[in-house]
This record gives structure tokens, sequence and C-alpha cells, in this order.
DNA sequence: GCGACATGGGACCGCTCGGTCTCATAGATG
DNA sequence: CATCTATGAGACCGAGCGGTCCCATGTCGC
């Protein structure tokens, strides 16, 4: 029972950047096989299908990409401030992701048509995504932080939005320009029409 | 030699959605037969390699995005306002396009790792959008309608990555808001951080 | 309307795909 | 140390892949 598991989690590790890069199609067993080293009796064994692998691959690679974006942002006090940081770490925190870019971006784009189980996933990893932004700037409202008139599910969508987009482009043409302008685009944005001004004096309530 | 280039194009036009939607290695030949109704040797009469027939499936497809996103903005006289059409296009302008979403954003991913001729393909066009955006900001500010300190490469770079990753977004979330949300977001940052204000009196200058 | 060439059908090719199964053996358990 | 199962190698499978080719037929210029 122990090997097992453990050679079931190298395999996810192992593939997840062959996902990542050639798609699910793309991503052929024999790709695969070599990754791993292994036959494909051995991978056969531990997954019953390539669609499982691809799965499992994904949340592999999405949890280490979420990670990377929330890293140390939990002891920002200021939420404003945390949601700078969260934009700085998209353009910052690239080491140890799993190479191909971001899974979320490369995933809803191959299964836009294509595996259901796969395209669930990339949903519910946008949705986790978006909840916890919307939940910092929800945050912020409460503590007057953040202007009460910003709506925080789509102040959470357009970073996501801008984010992921300038994301596509940079991979595009091989350059960090166009990912670095977005990232501060948006703490622009942030600082300018979305944290609460600071009262004059103290606050009239 | 006039029946078979109207053959040609019949399965390029034919083609395009199958691979906008399932991308390269997920448009099967089999289903090129399918939706061309023409069989094997049919199409190889035309077309070399699939690869061929892909990179010019995507010009076509490519064609009729930018045309419909720069649609009816060449009669626009403010560059402001020709910037503020073209996002809405965006928008508003989906009917007649290819099936599948914009072949841009699938082909860059979906070639990231894959053809190289492709992806060229997809740079180009990038390129070619951005560039036709510039001109229109670097006219803008030849004619004062836009702030001399705007950066008109990144000004049009910071479009395409926003609309293209709300794009994405909304056809993950199957919802427009998305992509709406990022038009409204571009039309006030063009109205209140590009477009030069108007002098209050005769001009000073 | 005839001859020549352009066109497209479809059998055929080698290959690789995702997936299955058997069996030797490595590793855990008493 | 013996046993017994969990593990992984690798031969094997049918299907479908991209691509080739030959030949019947359609479509031209003359």
């Amino acid at each position: 029972m122990r090997k097992g598991e453990k050679t079931r989690q190298e395999i996810i590790r192992k593939s997840a950047p062959i996902f990542n890069k050639k798609g699910y199609d793309g991503a052929a067993l024999s790709d695969l096989m070599r990754a791993t080293g292994l036959e494909k009796g051995g991978i056969y064994r531990h997954f019953e299908s390539k669609e499982e692998l691809a799965c499992d691959a994904f949340d592999h690679a999405w949890k280490v990409a979420i990670d990377a974006r929330f890293e140390g942002t939990a002891e920002i006090p200021n939420t404003v401030d945390r949601l700078k940081q969260i934009v700085r770490n998209f353009r910052d925190r690239r080491m140890g992701l799993v190479p191909g870019g971001c899974p979320l971006l490369n995933t809803a784009v191959d299964c836009d048509d294509g595996s259901p189980k796969l395209r669930a996933k990339a949903r519910q990893a946008l949705s986790s995504w978006l909840d916890r932004m919307q939940s910092i700037a929800e945050e912020g409202q409460r503590r007057r932080e953040i202007r009460s008139d910003v709506d925080s599910g789509k102040l959470a969508m357009l970073i996501a939005s801008t984010l992921e987009g300038s994301h596509m482009v940079s991979r595009l043409q091989k350059k960090d320009e166009p990912r670095d302008l977005a990232v501060r685009h948006l703490e622009e944005y942030l600082e300018t029409n979305v944290r609460a001004r600071k009262p004059k004096a103290k606050a009239k309530s």
C-alpha cells in the first residue's frame, strides 16, 4: 500500500508538465512513459484511464500555481496591499511552477471542446481563485479599506482576466513585457480606483 | 483551374471551425472529411499536409475575426472613440465569426508547444492587431486627442491582453459577464486615463 | 465534341494511439 | 524466513491516425 501511493504521486508530478505543455490530446502515453520512466502497465496500474491521470495532473499543477499566487499574502494586514501582492506574485513567483504556463489557461482553452471532466476541473479552479480574491475584497470593504462602490466579484474577475490575458500574450511573444505591464496596470487601478481614500482628518464617520 | 481553387476555399471555410474548436491535434482528418464532405484524396489534392490546411484555416478565421473587430471604425473621426469602438466590437460583433472562440487565443495556447508554422501565424496575427491599434493611438497623439504621456504600444497591448483574458474566462464560464466587464473597464480607462482633457477655455499653448 | 488535363473517390499503407492482460518479482506481513 | 499480495514489465490488441496512390470521371480549351 505504501509504495504504490508513492509511485502514483510520482507519476502525477512527472506527467503534469507534459499535459500542461502539450494538452490532453497532445500528451501521448509514450510521452508519459518517457517522463515517468515506467512502462504502460506501470502507469495503468495506478490510473484507470488517461483522463483520470490528466485530471490528477491538473489538480497538482493548479495547486502549485495557486499556492504561488497567494504566497506571503496571509500576513499582509491591509486588504488592498494583499490584492496587490497577489497581482505581483503572478509576475514574480514563477519558480517551482509546473512548466508550460498557467494550467488554468491551458486547460480552459484545450478542453473548450473536449473532456467534460477536465473542463469541470478548470471551471472549478477558476471559481476557487475568484472566490479567494473576492473574499479579500469583501473583507476590505467591511474594514473600510476598499471603497463601498466596488463590486468585489467584478474586481476579482477583472484581475483574473487581465492577468491571464497578458500571460497568454507574454507566452506568445516570449517576452515578459505584456505581463509586467498588466501587473503595473492593475496595481495602479487598485491604488486609484479601489483603495478607500484616507479621511483627511479624524474620520467624520 | 477554376473549380479547384473554389473547392480549396470551401475546404478552408469548412475546416476552420473544426481547427478552431478542437485544436490542431484534436481536429482529425476524419472530422475534416465529414465537415467538407470530401474524401481524403479530395482534400490532399489541394493541400500538401494537414499543417498547411491548418495554417490557411487560421488565416481565414483570423481575417474574419479582425474584420469584425475593426468594423465601422474607419469612419470614426476621433481616435479615442475609434479605440472604444474596437473594444465594443469585441463584445458586440460576434455573428459571422468562425465558431469556437478567438482563433488567436486558441492557436496561441494550442501551439505553445507544437507546430512552429502555426505558432508563427499566431504571433504575426497578434502583431498585426497590436500594430493597428497602436497606429490609431499614435495618430491620436499627433492630433492631441490622446495624452502625450500614454505609451501607444503599451496601450494596445493592455487592450488586447484584457480582452483576450476576459474572453477566455467568459468561454470557460459560459457567461458573457466577464467579457462585458472587461469592455466596460477598458471604456472607462480610455475615457479617464487616455483621452486628452479638453482645454477649459481657448488653448493657452 | 474531342482530347487532355484537372479533380476527387477510396483502397491502401505504416505507424502510433489508448488500453488490456499475463506473469515474474519486489516488498510487506505474519 | 515463508508467504502472499501489491507492483510493474512488456507483449499484445483493435482502432484511428496522417498520408500516398491509382484510376474513374468531370471539366475545361480547342
